[in-house]
DNA sequence: CAAATATTATGCGAATTGGTATATATATAT
DNA sequence: ATATATATATACCAATTCGCATAATATTTG
């Protein structure tokens, strides 16, 4: 039989990626050192390359981390409801629980991070783009589709109305960071919703 | 006399700040180091150091500069322009024409680089919040004065609306930063003021 | 010209960085 | 038990980093 052989990993992979990502989300990519990482994941930095491989690679790792589970809590936020204003608020105010937690918000780790070591790092820049597209896509998809039942207006051009729905989210992501109040970006997204998509 | 006695200073700040300025903007933050700084500006670490300060006050400087420098390009674009539309558009387009320039295009230095760098470094912060709070004035003025000479009819949320406004350049900021490409966004920029603004 | 002053240049040093070579520990399979 | 496979821990390395102490240079003033 062939369970696994040789001494067996202390850590979960999850669950290091995860920390690791927190210090990235906090400290930026290239604030971030391997010691930093060593210390938040509890593995020190051999155990970490062989795992995960060097900075950029565990960056990465962490990036699409997130990314996934902030597409888990979105579509559940937004597939779930049938209205398109009702989705889009929970969209907004999902964003915001992530974004805006603790005395120190953190924003976006994708929107706030990725793209200060995007030039130096191409794949981090192709990462980005990525996480924009799939989700350009997926709003383009909700629009459409509220589009068919009626619950907004024929739009001229839904993949810019789509474009703007995310761009909300970048803005969302940035102002957190910067300081501004959870309520006062609840308005701002409410609001914005509103003026986009006009009264139900 | 006091004429400025010494040995005369070979760097003109100005020129210093803007050459440190494009590196910050390249390599963000963290990313660049007081050697970057000092082949980019063309001066030696300690007079770098003598002249400015540590590395967070020659970046402060670079960002306020940048900041000052889009402002004026934008008061000259908006500003002179009678129509809150075609003002707009100007806007977006003086913007993407800095953030989407050369082969690998930069974005916005403030809202792609200070966000990475804001949770460690608090004065960092505060500037990033500032910029933002401010341009959110400026744009509050000019929908007011739309509003006012009968150019929109009267919205529900002006404050919410200008947010709204500075939330394109934000995205426009990051996309372009991920590598889309400059005819996409000025689609996307024009379709967002028909969006929010309505037929002339 | 000499003294004073402001700037630039050289070079050092302690600390940190990313990465790795080597040794050690802990499990399975035979 | 012993060999094998996998993971962890220690210790090291070359390079980079920030910052400064010191020396050299250029200009004004007296």
């Amino acid at each position: 039989m062939s369970g696994q052989r040789g001494r067996p990993r202390q850590y979960d992979a999850q669950t290091a990626v995860d920390a690791a990502g927190k210090v990235f989300w906090t400290k930026g990519f290239s604030g971030t050192s391997l010691d930093d990482l060593s210390v938040a994941m509890g593995m020190n930095r051999p155990s970490i390359y062989r795992a995960f491989g060097d900075k950029e690679a565990i960056y990465r790792l962490a990036l699409a981390q997130f990314t996934s589970q902030m597409e888990e809590g979105f579509t559940r936020a937004v597939l779930h409801e049938v209205d398109i204003r009702k989705g889009l608020r929970k969209f907004y105010r999902a964003a915001l629980e992530v974004y805006s937690v603790g005395e120190s918000p953190l924003g976006c780790m994708v929107m706030c991070t990725a793209p200060s070591a995007s030039v130096v790092n191409p794949n981090v820049q192709a990462d980005l783009l990525k996480v924009i597209t799939q989700l350009d896509a997926h709003i383009l998809g909700c629009v459409e589709r509220a589009v068919e039942q009626g619950q907004i207006s024929e739009v001229s051009d839904a993949k810019s109305l789509s474009k703007l729905i995310q761009a909300v989210l970048h803005s969302l992501a940035i102002r957190a960071r910067a300081g501004e109040s959870k309520a006062s970006l609840r308005r701002f997204s409410d609001a914005a919703i509103l003026t986009f998509l006009g009264e139900a």
